[in-house]
DNA sequence: GCTTGACTTTCCAGCAACTGGAAGGTTTAG
DNA sequence: CTAAACCTTCCAGTTGCTGGAAAGTCAAGC
């Protein structure tokens, strides 16, 4: 198939797959004699893994070492896991800070009257006014 | 002063003060005979208001926006708050689709086995297993 | 046989928000 | 007087794509 199908059947733009392999996330896929990439199955059950482990949040690079584990079969499933679980706790670290911002986020918004006029306890605050809440 | 000092009082790299002048965030510094950029308090007040709404997740753009308005004494307290909450509306979105991405991989790392045998249910998912939990 | 349209190719640019480094000019302390 | 510590500009790289331009390919319809 070409690039297109292999495209909505693994979910992803076939820039996206252009940009993968351009990357070496995936292999150079053998070309038509017209120039047009053809693929097959099993690479299209790649971009499918690919897709799925991009949507949880693995980089690039993190990707290319699971591609690497799924291939080898003599793999510890502890290196995998331990892929994961570093990922799952830098997730757990961005929540957190992007939790603190809201938090102070809200905090500053609430005590905006929020009308027409001018006071602003938001502005205050980033202008570095001492404010003893 | 001259921009190490100006970075040093406001808490950002000099680069980032120069990176923010070429973006157009704020006004081009005046020069010394020798090239070297001169700032102010009223700089350093500037970039330490730059540098917190940085911290709480604010765009460049949205930086932008709240400089003007802090600088515009004609302003309504409702158009800070709208982009504030606006702001944390998209970072509650952003938690939201971490929190999901974190649970899916503690869900799979769960179930991984985690030691030297190669059967890892996180490859298996990522590959598209029809899963039966 | 020819056109039209849907596909594909490559290449280049740009997004956000910096950060690093090279090559050079300036100032200041000792 | 020199060496260190500043500063300057410019260019490249980061992450993960996305958009667009110009051009080639292919299948269907007339």
């Amino acid at each position: 198939m070409r690039i297109g199908e292999a495209a909505s059947r693994s979910g992803m733009a076939a820039k996206t797959i252009r940009f993968y392999e351009e990357a070496g996330l995936i292999e150079p896929a053998p070309r038509r004699e017209s120039g047009y990439r053809e693929f097959g199955d099993d690479d299209v059950r790649r971009l499918r893994f690919i897709h799925r482990a991009r949507s949880l949040g693995f980089s690039l690079d993190e990707v290319g070492r699971l591609l690497s584990l799924w291939s080898d079969r003599e793999r510890a499933s502890a290196d995998v896991k331990r892929l994961a679980l570093e990922h799952a706790a830098r997730v757990e670290a961005k929540m957190a800070e992007l939790r603190s911002m809201r938090d102070a986020i809200l905090h500053l918004a609430e005590r905006c009257h929020g009308d027409d006029r001018p006071e602003c306890p938001i502005l205050d605050e980033l202008a570095g006014r001492a404010d003893p809440d």
